[in-house]
DNA sequence: CTGTTAGCGCATTCAC
DNA sequence: GTGAATGCGCTAACAG
C-alpha cells in the first residue's frame, strides 16, 4: 500500500488500526491513552515519516514553533544575520523560516508588509523584520527589526553604532592625509544610511575639511545602483583621492569602477566600506572596512524575539558596537592636498 | 476603523462594498467584474496593503508560487546556496522559502523528509533539499537535491565534480613535496565526502605515496565534530605536514587546533581545504582551497526546480567544475620526507 | 481509554 | 455581481 502524496495523520492512524483523534493525542502527548496503543502509534510515525504540516496545525492551534526572517533577498547581509539568528535558535525549540520577497528589489517597496501579511496570522509565531522601510505595527504579531527605516518606531530594534562607525572610518581616512573625500551613500530610507552619512559629515566638521557636495552620492546600499554612481564619481575631473562607501557592496563596487578606469586601489584611490561581510576579504586588494557584527546581531535579534514570545522583558533598543578592521584598500593619497 | 490583526480579504470586500468573491476575482484577474469595481477594489488592495494568506490560499488552490530551499542549518554553505538561488529566483515569478530544521544537527537525521512533510503538499510548490541523507523519493512533491547522501538517486541532482576538486587538492600538496599528508573527512552518508575521500587516495596512489591510515581521521563537515578531530590528528608524535580537509570549515578548524598547538601554518603545517566559503579569506593566513561555484550551483538547482514544475526537460543530473583557488596556507614541508 | 463530530481560518468557486 | 458551500489536516470537546 503506498500511501500517494503527503502522509496524514488519517494515514497514520489506518495503519495503526486506531483513530485520527488517538493519534493526535499520541503526538501532542496528552493524556487518555494506553501505553500499548502509543507504542503502536509511535512506531508507525516512525515508520511512515510521518509529520504533522505546518499549515495544518497552525489552522488549529495558532502557534507553530516557528519564526520567521523576512528579508527583501537572500545578499551577504542578511545571510550573515541568517547564519547569527540560525546558531541562536538551537536549543530554543523554535524553527526558522526564512523568507524572501522576491529579489524584485526595486519597485517593491512595501515587501515587508506584504510578506508579513502572508505569513502571519497563522505560518509563524512572530519575526524578524531585516532592514523594513514600513513598519506601522501590525497587531497580533510580535516582531522585532533590524536596522529599519528612519523615523521613530515602536518595535525593539537591534542596529549597531553607525554614527560611532562612520566617523571612525571618515577619521581613519583623514588621518591618512585624505582631504577630497568621497561619499557613496545607501539607502535614504533607512536609518543606518542617514547616521552613515551624518557620522561622515561630522567627523569631515571635526577636522575643518569642506565636504564638496559633487562628491557626495547616493548609491542605494544594492550593487546594481552604486556600481554606475561610483563610476560617475570617479570619473569626473575633480575625483577624490578616496571614498567612504556606506556599506561593504558599494565599496566593491567602487573597486570595480576604478579598476575599470585604470585607477589603482590604494594607489590612486583609497576606498573603506562598512559592514564587514566576509565578501568584503575576497576584493583586490581586500577590503579595509567598519565591522558590524552582523551574526550578532541576528543573534540578538532572535533571542530578543524569543524573550518577546515568551512574555519576558524585552529591551526597546539593542546597539552594538563597530569596530575598524584594516584590510588593504587604503593609503595616503598620492599627493596629498 | 483599525483592521486589528490581518488584513483578510473580507476586510477589502467591506471597505471597497462589494463581495469577497469579487475581490478573489480581481485578484486573480478573473472575468465578470466591472472595471470600474476592479479599479476601487485595487486602489483599497494598495491602501491596506493587503497580501492574499499563503496558508489560506494553499488550502484552496494547492499552488502557491512559493520554492522551499530546505537545510539542515544556516551555514556558510547553505548560505551561498541561497544567495544564488535567490538571484536566480527574480524574475521566475516565484518567491523563494528557506527553512531550517532548527540547527539540532546531531541525533537529526531525517530532518529532510520531516521538513519536507511539514511544508509540502501545502505551502511550497516544489523544494531544493541541500545535503540530504534520505531521499525516497515523496511522490507529489517536486524536488531537487544540491550535494545529496551516497547512492543512487532518482532525483535531479545539482552537484559539482568533487573527485577531480580532490585530486587536484592532493597533487597540490604532493607537487609542493608533501608525503605525510592527512585527511579530514566529511559526512560519510554524503556522496561528495565519499568522492573527496576517494580523490585523496587515488591522486595518493598515482604518486606512489602510500596513505598512513593513522593520519585519515572523519571530521563530519562540521565545526564541533571537525576541532576535536583535528586536534587529535595533529597532537601524536607522527603528525602530518599537511592535511587535506574535506571542506572549509573543517580546514578552519584545522588552522585553529594547529595554532593552540604552537604549530605555524604554513611553515610547520600546510592545510588545504574544499568549498571556497567567503570564510575561508578571512583565517590567518588566507586559506588555500578547492572552490566549487556554490551560488552557481544554488542558481542551477533553482533553474532546474522551474523547469520540473513548468513540465519542461530536466536534466537527471548538473555537474558543475572545481578549480583551485592559491591562497596562503600550504608552502613545502619543513624536512621533506 | 477510544472514537465521533465539529470546527479552525481564509480564499475560491459554484450556482444563482 | 453575490451568497454560501467547500477545500485541507489537524485538534478539542464530548460521547461511548
Amino acid at each position: 500500500m503506498t500511501t500517494q502524496g503527503r502522509v496524514t495523520i488519517a494515514d497514520v492512524a489506518a495503519r495503526a488500526g486506531v483513530s485520527v483523534a488517538t493519534v493526535s493525542k499520541v503526538i501532542n502527548s496528552r493524556y487518555g491513552v494506553a501505553e500499548a496503543t502509543a507504542l503502536v502509534v509511535r512506531e508507525v510515525i516512525d515508520d511512515l515519516g510521518y509529520e504533522s504540516s505546518l499549515v495544518a496545525r497552525s489552522l488549529r492551534s495558532h502557534r507553530t514553533n516557528v519564526l520567521g526572517i523576512l528579508v527583501a533577498e537572500f545578499e551577504p547581509f542578511s545571510a550573515e544575520l541568517l547564519k547569527g539568528a540560525s546558531s541562536a535558535v538551537a536549543g530554543t525549540g523554535y524553527e526558522l523560516l526564512a523568507y524572501s520577497a522576491g529579489g524584485r528589489a526595486d519597485g517593491n517597496a512595501g515587501w515587508e508588509r506584504r510578506s508579513l501579511s502572508r505569513l502571519s496570522g497563522t505560518l509563524i509565531d512572530g519575526a524578524i523584520l531585516v532592514t523594513p522601510t514600513v513598519v506601522d505595527v501590525q497587531q497580533g504579531v510580535t516582531v522585532v527589526a533590524v536596522d529599519p527605516h528612519t523615523g521613530p518606531s515602536h518595535l525593539p530594534t537591534i542596529d549597531s553604532d553607525n554614527l560611532a562607525g562612520a566617523v571612525r572610518a571618515t577619521e581613519y581616512l583623514l588621518a591618512l592625509g585624505h582631504r577630497r573625500i568621497g561619499f557613496l551613500g545607501g539607502r535614504t530610507d533607512l536609518e543606518s544610511a542617514r547616521l552613515r552619512d551624518e557620522g561622515f559629515r561630522q567627523a569631515m566638521a571635526a577636522a575643518g575639511v569642506a565636504v564638496d557636495p559633487g562628491l557626495v552620492r547616493v548609491g542605494g546600499y544594492r550593487r546594481e545602483t552604486a556600481e554606475p554612481v561610483a563610476r560617475e564619481l570617479l570619473a569626473g575631473p575633480g575625483r577624490p583621492s578616496a571614498v567612504f562607501a556606506a556599506n561593504d557592496i558599494s565599496a566593491i563596487a567602487t573597486i570595480d569602477a576604478a579598476r575599470e578606469l585604470n585607477l589603482s586601489v590604494p594607489a590612486d584611490l583609497s576606498v573603506i566600506g562598512f559592514d564587514n561581510v566576509p565578501e568584503s576579504a575576497l576584493t583586490t586588494p581586500p577590503l579595509t572596512t567598519i565591522a558590524q557584527p552582523i551574526q550578532e546581531m541576528g543573534a540578538q535579534a532572535l533571542r530578543v524575539l524569543v524573550e518577546a514570545l515568551t512574555g519576558g522583558e524585552v529591551p526597546a533598543h539593542v546597539r552594538l558596537p563597530t569596530a575598524l578592521v584594516e584590510r588593504a584598500s587604503c593609503a595616503p593619497p598620492a599627493r596629498p592636498a
